[in-house]
RNA sequence: GCCCACGUAGCUCAGGCGGUAGAGCACCUCCUUGGUAAGGAGGUGGUCACCGGUUCAAUUCCGGUCGUGGGCUCCA
């Protein structure tokens, strides 16, 4: 421990260095980022954090969290205080209120109440307290979370309290100089969540809300929120009439609509064709099979709860599948098996069924039907490390070759419950590390995150809330093969046992659909549009043009429509352009009697004149799908 | 599943201190044949999510169910 005399607060160290101004609002200070005020060494290394810089917006979001916190026990007495940090986009604080949770009616008092501390512009004061003190302090408030909270500190690690105004909690910090800092602040909703993030916990009460240095920053950041709104694909699922969930139905489970279904059936198309040019063979299994199957697998023993119950025919339970990977194994099981042939790549388009609680169901990125685009591989052992490089490569070829530039990708690792020896998890999750670092991508680490029969890599895109949606999951297995006896002869004329991998490129095809919709809000590329080309005429006398000209777009297999009703040509025009189609063809005197078209791009605009053989030359080459770099 | 909110025409939404409802768009009919994002007129369309309760009377108040939205938990 620094004596108080080697020690000087931030704010003097950057002062006598030169580096303050008004606009800091905390430092970095080694590692770790620092108030102003508290004392370090009087010889660390500082580097000041201006309001404009990246950190600055998560310190001054914990300091409205705060701000929050104090107002709401103000307000409502006798309410215990839990967590309350600061998250991408805002900042939440969790509450323990006797009387029950809060509602959205409570908000603006609440708000309107910070703003009164703001405007006193209260310093934070930074504390340092034993950890004795601390307990006595938060358990003379009744604040029992605070008081259990301390005690999950480690042993050795400081104790702090901040405090602005009389309102103290405790903290880690770091917090801006004072309260005035938040010049626009607004809370946006209350939600329910569970103390620790447990469900077997106690539900807390959580007031979500954001915060800004300025008020034209919250502006652009509600504009953002409204722009994610238009791009929301269970808007522009209804919008462009790509597909719908019927209550009648029951939720998560999707009807395509013909548009919806088109694209869809492109995607599978090119998926397909993807396959077989990179050493797949397609296979296809049923909806349901034998209870005994999901027993051999161990899907009842650790998946049970996410499955259907069972169905009776003849006396035999049979279950409806969760997964495909029995199936598969079972093909390969039909006949004894050469090291020869392996490895077995087999994919299926795969629909699947599990269960998911109500409240977790989320337009196409959360359903309980939907179809994975699955396949297993069945390798040698000494083969892992090459066809996991092989797979990677291809998901990654693939997601680029939607338009998908951006991933998250994650490496999640051996769980609580597994199956398998250790030493093979150990070789697993080297061999995936290596598959990724070998594309060069950045790679999280998700401990213990692996599915009960292996290690995995996810990948992960977002959708326009900035969500991360698992999409690709690459996983291995050594428990399914020994689980299910699987046998291949080696050259040795001996009986070996195969590795399985599984994986999926698009996930779901269902969530990559929804994400692709946000990704592009709706306006597909050429290649994937429902409607490719929408010919408008200007009056009666082009109707016959027209439908000739759709008729030799449809030659080409170019998605094409005529709208010859009697609106006008700008209400035509507009009502091609919300449905986002690519071209919207004018065709009037003009081109019947030059035989030519005048396209009108959803991207550049109005194209002129162009001749009738040269504008479906140029569409049929941009309605290609684009090349698989692999 | 849990917390909060919401559910009025195909869509987006008004409205009502309890007396069975309205707009715009869409749709249908007619007029208009108009050159790059909405021509005009008329019309159809609602058991106000569902089930119960209170009341002379409920779409409105109360309770429950279902669904949806935002979170939590979980997850492709």
């Amino acid at each position: 421990m620094t004596s108080l005399e080697g020690r000087k607060s931030v704010k003097d160290l950057l002062a006598e260095r030169g580096l303050f101004d008004p606009r800091v609002i905390a430092a970095r200070v080694g590692d770790e980022i620092r108030d102003l005020h508290t004392l370090v060494a009087a010889d660390s290394s500082v580097v000041p954090i201006h309001d404009s810089d990246p950190e600055a917006i998560w310190v001054l979001r914990h300091s409205a969290a705060h701000i929050l916190a104090d107002a709401v026990q103000r307000l409502h007495p006798g309410t215990q205080v839990t967590f309350g940090p600061a998250v991408e986009g805002g900042f939440y604080y969790d509450f323990d209120r006797p009387e029950g949770p809060f509602t959205d009616e409570d908000l603006p008092k609440i708000e309107s109440a910070m703003k009164k501390t703001i405007a006193r512009d209260l310093p934070f004061a930074r504390e340092e307290t034993s950890r004795d003190a601390a307990r006595a302090l938060f358990e003379s408030k009744g604040e029992k979370y605070k008081r259990e909270h301390i005690d999950d500190i480690p042993e050795g690690e400081t104790i702090t309290l901040y405090r602005h105004g009389d309102w103290v909690d405790l903290c880690e910090g770091p917090h801006v100089p004072s309260t005035g800092w938040v010049r626009a602040v607004k809370l946006t909703s209350v939600a329910g969540a569970y103390w620790r993030g447990d469900a077997k916990n106690r539900m807390l009460s959580r007031i979500y809300g954001t915060a800004f240095f300025s008020k034209e920053d919250l502006d652009a950041h509600l504009a953002r929120i409204e722009e994610a709104k238009r791009r929301d694909h269970r808007r522009l699922g209804k919008e462009l009439d790509l597909y719908s969930i019927d209550e009648t139905i029951g939720g998560g489970l999707v009807l395509w609509h013909p548009k919806g279904a088109f694209v869809r059936h492109l995607i599978e198309d090119y998926w397909r064709r993807a396959h077989l040019e990179h050493g797949y063979d397609l296979v296809a299994s049923p909806h349901i099979a034998r209870t005994g199957l999901w027993q051999i697998s161990g899907h009842l023993g650790f998946y049970a709860d996410r499955m259907y119950s069972p169905m009776d025919v003849e006396g035999t339970p049979y279950i409806v599948k969760p997964m495909n990977c029995p199936f598969h194994i079972t093909i390969y099981k039909d006949r004894l098996r050469s090291y020869r042939e392996l490895p077995l790549r087999w994919a299926e388009l795969g629909t699947v069924y599990r269960f998911e609680q109500s409240g977790e169901l989320h337009g196409l990125l959360r359903v309980r039907g939907f179809t994975q685009d699955d396949a297993h591989l069945f390798i040698r052992p000494e083969q892992i490390e090459t066809e996991l490089v092989r797979v990677v490569r291809f998901v990654l070829g693939i997601l680029r070759a939607f338009g998908f530039t951006e991933f998250d990708v994650e490496l999640s690792t051996r769980p609580e419950k597994f199956v398998g020896l250790p030493e093979n998890w150990d070789r697993a999750e080297a061999a995936l590390r290596a598959a990724i670092d070998s594309t060069g991508l950045p790679c999280g680490t998700d401990v213990g995150g692996g599915a009960f029969y292996g290690p995995k890599i996810d990948i992960k895109i977002k959708d326009c809330l900035g969500r991360a949606w698992q999409c690709s999951t690459v996983q291995l297995d050594f428990a399914l093969p020994e689980r299910f006896e699987m046998e291949y002869v080696g050259d040795d004329g001996k009986r070996h046992r195969p590795v399985m991998i599984h994986r999926a490129l698009l996930g779901s095809i269902e969530r990559f659909f929804a994400v692709m919709v946000e990704h592009y809000a709706g306006a597909f590329p050429m290649w994937l549009a429902p409607e490719q080309v929408a010919l408008v005429t200007v009056g009666e006398a082009h109707s016959e043009y027209a439908r000739e000209v759709a008729a030799i777009l449809q030659g080409r297999t170019i998605r094409a429509t005529v709208d010859d009703s009697s609106s006008k040509l700008g209400a035509k025009i507009r009502s091609a352009v919300l449905r986002k189609v690519p071209y919207v063809v004018v065709i009037g005197d003009k081109e019947v009697a030059a035989r030519s078209l005048s396209p009108r791009s959803r991207e550049a605009g109005d194209q002129g004149s162009v001749g009738l053989d040269a504008f479906v030359e140029r569409v049929v080459a941009e309605a290609r799908p684009p090349r698989l770099e692999v």
